[in-house]
Order: structure tokens, then C-alpha cells, then sequence
DNA sequence: GTAGGCGATTTGAACGTTCCAATTTCGGCC
DNA sequence: GGCCGAAATTGGAACGTTCAAATCGCCTAC
């Protein structure tokens, strides 16, 4: 049975104490090495192993009158998919890098969501926020603007396009990248399943639907196009439709994983053989894409979150905002469902399962 | 552009001097109302409000020595699919009820893992770690315990059997469920896919399969069995073998959504109607459950984040471990996929697309 | 020989809170 | 009116760190 007894860990005049020399000696060792000669330094150094000695976070935070942390909101309710989940990974990666740790926080479901931040802030909890779902109505970037704490979202803040605080992923780079392959892989057209612009960021299914527009248009290959909400029911029912104008060699790019799930659910129905008869390339690089072989083009979720943390890292140090928001590229990672020589597997692969 | 002006925000001081008593008393009337005449606590109650004061959380901790935080491990290599994202979203929801937040923190694929915690500890920047990936060759609860650190895992420590810091869900329980209702709504004989016992923690594979056999035993329904790793591939397969022992009326309860979902895989390719043909259950309450149909065990994450919170408060309070671990009840979310109407849509649901 | 300068190091104070001990206030009682 | 005990309130110190200013030791220049 564990006991509290939390013998006191080592400080910082511990570490002065047996070194003999003062606390703030230790300190400058710390954080201005080139402050202190080099035999001390040395000196110091071997005592901070030797005790195990860190400073205390509680301790810096209250002199600096800085939490040295970042909150960031994590919506519960709604599930979030796992593309909320990769990117606080990332972030949780990340921060150490710039000195900071993640709070995460969630609403109660009772209060207006503005009321956590105020309070995390004025609890000293964090010094400023990240977040992830930014949508048309969001009083969030207001009102954070407002009381003049840092955040930097991803995702363009809609209702404030002046603010440049943001990372996004380019959207537009990344139907380029899946309409190229599926052209070099041979597809002949390229149709699009995306979303209908009544969407919550109709900016987003722009951005991804203009990629594609523009893409054929320069390489020749267009075809149909179809939306469908968020959900695999109805992804489904438009993938399907969108097959009736399709033919074997074709192909099609989605504007998420859950939309190209539908493209293959809709064709195992109708007996096609995903990526040697029908191409289709994904969006996020999600758990899902990854269970299903599915080709996607994934967002740079360590860029982005380096780029969430440095931009609250400057506005903390006084630094002057960017000219624009980061626009990250994302990357291609091709699977089962474009490889055009059957050897990787996609899930659903119903005719293949018939075929042995 | 936002300047760090960041001017002090008000502190028990602002409050004890706008409420003419000392600071002592403003921080009785927080931690000890019942220590301040009641008219002097609405005073400075009122006056609390008015500046918008809260504690600040660096200086609290300085002076109780306690972090007021408990570490989480997200293992970001691995994904963690959505389960962890679930557990980490309730924990992040509960936390506050038990006066601690959340500090996320990843292995950064060099130090060992254990170096993270002590450093962790030692910047005082957690009391003390909630984790959820346990295993068989885990050093952390050893580790941990020689360092007399609290913690609390999700899921059974396995290399320290006498340990009752734990919480987990009652697998046994849950199969129990799961089969009972398979029988309720009318399945004949109750086939189970689950883990082969060579897994990282067998313990878990053995009270779920065990849950079956005592459940389908009792209940006279028993049938075929099969054992998949946890990958989609080799799930389908396993399901396709299985049902070739199994028949229309007959249904599937599985150790996990991702298994179920090879059994709707395998079944949609036999043609077989899930739901009405075939009854299929998952276990785990996972994102892939809700979006594909499926009826499932679900873990009841709620619980298991108020059981990691309450035992670590416990510890940190230096109150005696309980007699045993928590073993959580899951409950049923029935869904499509054991829907003998035929009114609920099952993805993938190939069948029924053919019969429009 | 001493003033001046420079780098290395130390001292004192403060960040905001709460514990502990001391002090004041209050109501009741003689 | 004065005294007692309990209740309410206050002052001082400390948690561990770092900033700003002061001090120390050493060297050079006059």
C-alpha cells in the first residue's frame, strides 16, 4: 500500500547548497549557462544529476506569472472522430519542443463554453489556447480577441478573416496531390464526392471542391460530382448515384475518409474491384483510411501542431503576428484502393473474398 | 494584432482590500466558508464576483506542494484508436470534479518511458499518472510503486497481481449481456470471435471468451468459436470461417467492434442479411460501432474515469488502498446489427443496397 | 598604490497562496 | 462595567523560483 509520505524533492538550494554556491547560481546554470564559469557550471551540472534536481513548474509559473501551458478544448459530445484525437497527439508531441504542456478541458455541457476559458485563464491554468473545430458562428475567436488572450485555431477563424493566427491544411494542394496520382495511376476520370456548401465551414468543402475543379481541369479528367453530409448512410447513397456516371477504369476523390468508406462500400455493391477497376483516394489520413487500405491524402498533423504552438508561443513573447495563416501541405500516402495491381488489400473487399 | 499587455489579472489581495479584511480571510471564505461570519462572506463573496477572482492555480500548488494534475500517457505511435480517445475525453470531463485537470504527455521514442513520468514528478508538474495500455512486460506499475508515485491503470497491472489500483470493465459481464440479448431477440445459436490468448494481455482475451462460454452454457445456445488478432484483415478471415459453421438465425458476439466488423464484412459477402440473417455484437462502444450499425457492449468510460480519478485522490490523501480493483459494469447499445425488423441501417449493408 | 572596470557571484525582494500562531471582536455572565 | 471564552480575523512566514541590484575578486592603467 502506497503512502503520501512525498519526501520532499530536491530544490533548487539543494542543488546550491551542495555545490556551494548560491540558488540563483544554480538558476543561471539553468537558464543562462554562459553567465557562469565554466568550472562551476560544471560542478552544478553534476550536482543537478546527482539529486535529480527540475525545477518546479509551480514555482517558475507563479515568478513568471506564466503557466507555461496551452489549453485546448476537446468536444466530447460530439465524438470528435479520430482526427481531433490525432492532432492532440501531435500537439502533446510537440509541446515539450516549445517549452509548454497541454491542458485539456472539455465543456459541462451546462455553461456557455467562453465561461471554461475565462476560467482556465484566470486560474493561471493556462496562458493561452488552441483549438480545432472552427465554425461560422464560433464566439470563441471574438471573444478571445476581445480579452486579448492568445490561441490560434485550426482552421481559418470564419468570423474573423483579418486574424492570421491560424493553420490549416491546404485543402486545395491536397485534391491537386489525389487527382495526380489516381492520373498517374492510370484512372481515366476523375469524379469528386465532397460536401454540400450548407456545412457548418462551407470554406473547407470550397477549398477541397475548387482543388478538384481546378486539378481535372488542367490535367483533362474530369467528371461527375456529388456532396453528402458526414455521415456513411448518406455517403453511401451518393457514392452511389455518383457510380451511375462512372465506368470501370474511373475513379474518385473524397473529401474525407468517412465519404471514400461510402465510395467503397457503394462499389462492392455493384461488384467493383477497388483500386483495380475504380480508384479512390480519401482525405485526413484517419484511423479509418488506414484500417481500410484506403488511399488518402493525409493531413501534416506535426506541422500543424508546430504551427499551432508557434504561433502561440510568439503572440506570448510580444512578437507581432504573421502576414497571413499557415497553409500546410499535405501529403499523399497511397494504399489498396488505387493500387491498381491487386496485391494490397481493401477493406470492404468483397469480390476479392469471392474470388479465392 | 494582440499585445502581451496582459495586465495582472485580480488577486486575493485586490479582493481583501475592495472587501476591507485581510487576505486570510478571502482565503478562508474559498477553503473553509464556515470559518467567516456569514455577513463578511457575502462582502467579500460579492466582491469575488465583481473582480472576477480565482486562485491561481501555480501558487496553490507552490504552497501545498501537490500539482493538482494527473498525468496521462497517450501512446501517439500507435494510433490508440478510438478507445483511448474516448477514455481521455471522460477523464478530461471528470477531472474537475476532482479538483485536478489532465496533463497529457507522450513518449518522445528515445528515453525509456519510465524517464517521462520521473520528470514529469519532479518538475511537479503531476501528483501522479492514469494510465491505459497496460501489459505483461509493463515496467511502469512496478516502477512506479518502488517510487511510491500514485497511480491508477486502466485495466488490470498484470505483472503486479496483488495490486487494487485499478479499474477495469467486467468482460465477462459484458459477453453475459451481449449473448442474453442475442437469445432475446430470437438467435438461435451464439458463434464468438475473440483474441488469440497470446496477446499482450491475455487476461482480457480470456474473461471476455470465458463470458461467453458460461453465458451460451446456461442459456443452451453455445456454438463455434474463432480467435483474430486485432486488425481487420485477419478478422474477416476469421469471421468467413466461422460462418462457414454457422447459419441463417444464428449470430456473432465478438471481443471487439473492429472483430465485428470482419464478421459484417464476412457475412455481407456470403450475402447474409445482418441483423435480420445474422446477429452481430461488438464490444467496446467504439466511434466504428456507431458509425457502422453495430450493437455493441459499451465500455462505460464515465465510470472508469471516475474510478482512475477517485483512486488517485484516494492515494494522494493517503487513504488506504480498497480491498480490489474496480471491475466496471458495461451496458447493451443495441443497434442495427441485431435489428430483426429490418428497420435500422447496417453498414456495410451490401444486401439491401441490391434489394431497392 | 590606488582608482576604475569587468566578469562572476551573491543578496534581497517578490510572484500569490495558505498554514500557524497571535490578536481582536463579540456575546453572555457575574 | 468588567471579565471570560469562543468566534472571527489578522500578521508573519514559507512554498521554489528568478529578476534587479549589490558585492566580490581580480586585473589593468595611471
Amino acid at each position: 500500500m502506497r503512502s503520501t509520505s512525498a519526501r520532499p524533492r530536491a530544490t533548487i538550494r539543494d542543488v546550491a547548497q551542495a555545490a556551494r554556491v548560491s540558488p540563483q547560481t544554480v538558476s543561471n546554470v539553468i537558464n543562462a549557462p554562459d553567465r557562469v564559469r565554466p568550472d562551476t557550471r560544471t560542478r552544478v551540472l553534476a550536482e543537478i544529476e546527482r539529486v535529480g534536481y527540475r525545477p518546479s513548474t509551480a514555482a517558475r509559473g507563479l515568478r513568471h506569472q506564466r503557466a507555461g501551458a496551452v489549453g485546448i478544448e476537446l468536444n466530447v459530445s460530439s465524438g470528435g472522430g479520430d482526427v481531433g484525437a490525432l492532432l492532440v497527439g501531435q500537439l502533446t508531441v510537440r509541446a515539450p519542443s516549445y517549452g509548454v504542456h497541454l491542458v485539456p478541458f472539455a465543456d459541462d455541457e451546462v455553461f456557455p463554453m467562453v465561461e471554461a476559458y475565462r476560467d482556465m485563464v484566470r486560474r493561471h491554468l493556462v496562458d493561452a489556447f488552441v483549438f480545432a473545430d472552427t465554425h461560422s458562428g464560433d464566439p470563441r475567436p471574438g471573444w478571445l480577441l476581445e480579452h486579448e488572450i492568445p490561441f490560434a485555431s485550426f482552421g481559418r477563424p470564419y468570423s474573423h478573416p483579418e486574424l492570421t493566427c491560424w493553420a490549416d491544411v491546404d485543402g486545395h494542394a491536397g485534391l491537386t496531390l489525389a487527382v495526380e496520382h489516381l492520373v498517374e495511376r492510370g484512372f481515366e476520370t476523375v469524379a469528386y464526392l465532397g460536401w454540400p456548401l450548407h456545412l457548418e465551414d462551407p470554406a473547407v468543402a470550397e477549398d477541397r471542391h475548387a482543388g478538384w475543379v481546378d486539378a481535372t481541369a488542367s490535367l483533362g479528367v474530369g467528371g461527375p460530382s456529388g456532396t453528402s453530409d458526414q455521415e456513411l448512410g448518406a455517403a453511401v447513397r451518393a457514392a452511389d448515384a455518383l457510380l451511375d456516371e462512372l465506368g470501370p477504369g474511373d475513379a474518385v476523390a473524397c473529401a474525407s475518409d468517412l465519404l471514400a468508406l461510402g465510395v467503397l462500400y457503394a462499389a462492392a455493391h455493384r461488384g467493383l474491384v477497388v483500386g483495380t477497376d475504380l480508384g479512390v483516394v480519401g482525405f485526413d489520413g484517419s484511423l479509418l483510411a488506414r484500417r481500410h487500405g484506403l488511399t488518402t491524402v493525409v493531413q501534416p498533423f506535426r506541422d500543424i501542431a508546430d504551427s499551432l504552438l508557434g504561433i502561440v508561443r510568439d503572440q506570448l513573447a510580444g512578437r507581432p503576428s504573421p502576414q497571413a495563416g499557415h497553409l500546410l501541405r499535405p501529403a499523399l500516402a497511397a494504399s489498396a484502393t488505387t493500387d491498381r495491381t491487386g496485391t494490397s488489400t481493401a477493406y470492404p473487399q468483397i469480390p476479392s473474398l469471392t474470388r479465392r
